[in-house]
DNA sequence: GCCAACGTTGGC
DNA sequence: GCCAACGTTGGC
């Protein structure tokens, strides 16, 4: 890997995380109050988890195949990239007999609840705003399930979902 | 439920 | 190493 350096090692970036609600919904995270984001099997997103997710990163949580389709919530980095375990065991189901404990194939990253949005930002409306117009979620085909946000894609889903910045 | 987009697999 | 087949994702 020889891309594996953050660009600006201090300045905090902003992730999209998607998940189903039925697998793994906000209001369960709610509850949990911090997770280890494991299970992703995207080498993309796997170098994101690995070489670029830092400790206090801002992390939109997103339902996907859902209804309504939305960032629901807000979370923070709390442990950086360390190796998917769950790939190593036999039994669980997202078990890869193909990652190897001594050289992992597979990574995640531990985040910690901050609070949900005021109002949910649903797709629809992250789609009429301008702001927005870039945004990677919002492209077609676009099925990554961690995602770079840029700075100002942040702050105004923030803004539309009334979620004052808090930490 | 459909299907386009995309990643992965495996035959050659 | 090409590329067709296949499986999955996820919006519509």
């Amino acid at each position: 890997m020889a891309t594996g350096k953050r660009a600006k090692a201090g300045a905090r970036r902003y992730w999209l995380f998607k998940s189903e609600p039925e697998a793994y919904g906000f209001e369960q995270f709610r509850r949990d109050r911090r997770t280890f984001w494991h299970g992703v099997r995207n080498y993309e997103a796997r170098n994101l988890l690995r070489d670029q997710i830092q400790v206090g990163d801002g992390v939109l949580f997103y339902h996907s195949n859902a209804k309504p389709m939305a960032v629901v919530g807000v979370a923070k980095v709390v442990k950086a990239g360390y190796p998917d375990h769950t790939a190593f065991e036999p039994t669980h189901a997202y078990h890869d007999p193909d990652s190897d404990p001594s050289d992992p194939t597979w990574f995640m990253v531990d985040i910690e609840c901050v609070g949900p949005m005021a109002t949910a930002v649903t797709r629809e409306a992250m789609k009429q705003e301008p702001a927005l117009a870039d945004m990677m979620l919002l492209r077609p085909g676009s099925r990554l399930s961690v995602q770079p946000v840029t700075a100002s894609e942040w702050r105004a889903i923030l803004a539309l979902g009334g979620h004052e910045e808090s930490w």
